[in-house]
DNA sequence: GCAAAAGTGTTGAAGGTACACCCATGT
DNA sequence: ACATGGGTGTACCTTCAACACTTTTGC
């Protein structure tokens, strides 16, 4: 059957060609990162396991991509139903495809690093998944197969991203104070930053705009809250604007 | 048997297990965007498709992903072998996977980049394809398949290499003046650069060991000849150093 | 001596970092 | 009134960009 699936394909041009090639094939998946923000932690979306191997384990929501879909699709399709979540931010990793990553056969996955704001997705599980749910990023399960590595490779992408893109906001509410920005930044570049110097440079760029509101419902002085102006970044980008942030 | 084949790689496990999935799956790939230094220009390395589809059509260097090969072992060994080539750089770009980019069935390509010092390197036609050669990277004739879109995803990506890592001298003979350095990175970022400032930077990251030699046979003052110092950058880089030029 | 590229410093502007106190609110 | 985080400006230093002439060699 999978045979014949291939014969056909191989007969689908304008005339006959060989099937591409005769040897087996690696199995080729796609695996997620998605990260999302807690009250004073970054937090990663895991799924358990619920078949061989590694049932039970903590892992990567993933999956195979099948036939007829981009991989994007397929990243996006596996996170659906899996974890129940639909990231604004999705984006390529790198292929991790060392031979003995999967103890089945050869699988080459292709990972993915993606942003949720966490109040609107209770993540759910499904498909091949016992649970799903959010694990603060540094307290963190062991994971299954070698998704420990893409996890680091991630992080390590995200650090230079929110440095270089205004990708930050799709982890925070739509309206945000100055000091939830700064935290977030914090978290994922794992230092403190200078209160006066992050509000300056932020301002200076003048992408955010001041909504009026204020925070109320907070045990201290009301924060105002500002609000991503997209539209305004990539009017500035298309003029060569380059974004940066600490 | 091809089936028969997947079925043992399923039975492989300390136990039995099932195969990881029941459908047909795409075909993996990897592709190459090899850069080399010409003259006055960049220059990329192409092969000439000795079969269809796009048989006559210059195309990337690459080839199928095997089953029991890590993933960039295969962008090495379709190197050698179809172009006879061996980088001292090649890493991971991204993975190029939409469904209709081949036009015989459904394949996945890894597209790489990787520099090689171009002297060294008489590229030799010789699996699938009818000739390897060096094109001025903008003066490439239009490829087969997608390898437009990959090459110019790699043409960014040195853009960003270059500037944030010491790439570049993969690039030159081990000996180089700092002229032919200027030039590579102009050629690179596609913009005239200041002399003086171009210098001053370069050498205050105290990277370069002037080997006292001089370039002689040349028709006007002959330059001093440099050497990038690679084990002064990887203690450095440990010492929390970042190389950064222009 | 002429052509060709090598080599060399200074100045002004902009941007980055360090740093401490008062303010508005809830309890 | 006190606790909590919100909000603000300046001075110094480093870095970057702009810019032109003299030197050395081959022919």
């Amino acid at each position: 059957m999978r045979a014949a699936q291939h014969t056909r394909a191989g007969a689908r041009g304008t005339r006959p060609m060989a099937f591409t090639y005769e040897h087996p094939r690696p199995a080729l998946a796609v695996d997620c990162v998605v990260f999302g923000l807690g009250e004073r932690t970054l937090e990663l979306l895991l799924v358990e396991r619920d078949l061989e191997p590694f049932a039970g384990r903590w892992a990567l929501p993933g999956g195979f991509v099948r036939v007829d879909e981009s991989i994007d699709a397929a990243a996006r399709r596996e996170l659906l139903e899996e974890a129940g979540v639909s990231p604004d931010v999705l984006e390529q990793l790198r292929a991790f495809g060392d031979v003995g990553r999967d103890p089945r056969e050869r699988v080459v996955s292709i990972a993915h690093w993606a942003l949720v704001r966490g109040e609107r997705h209770r993540p759910r599980a499904a498909t091949d998944a016992r649970a799903a749910r959010w694990f603060p990023l540094d307290a963190r399960p062991p994971l299954a197969f070698d998704h420990d590595a893409i996890v680091a490779a991630a992080v390590e992408r995200l650090r230079v991203e929110v440095r270089w893109r205004p990708v930050g906001f799709d982890l925070l509410p739509e309206v945000f104070s100055l000091t939830e920005l700064q935290r977030l930044y914090e978290m994922v570049l794992g230092r403190p930053l200078d209160k006066r110097n992050f509000r300056k440079k932020v301002l200076a760029m003048e992408l955010l705009e001041d909504t009026g509101r204020l925070d109320e419902g907070v045990r201290h002085r009301p924060p105002r809250l500002y609000r991503f102006d997209r539209a305004a970044y990539e009017r500035l980008s298309r003029e060569g604007f380059a974004f940066r942030l600490e």
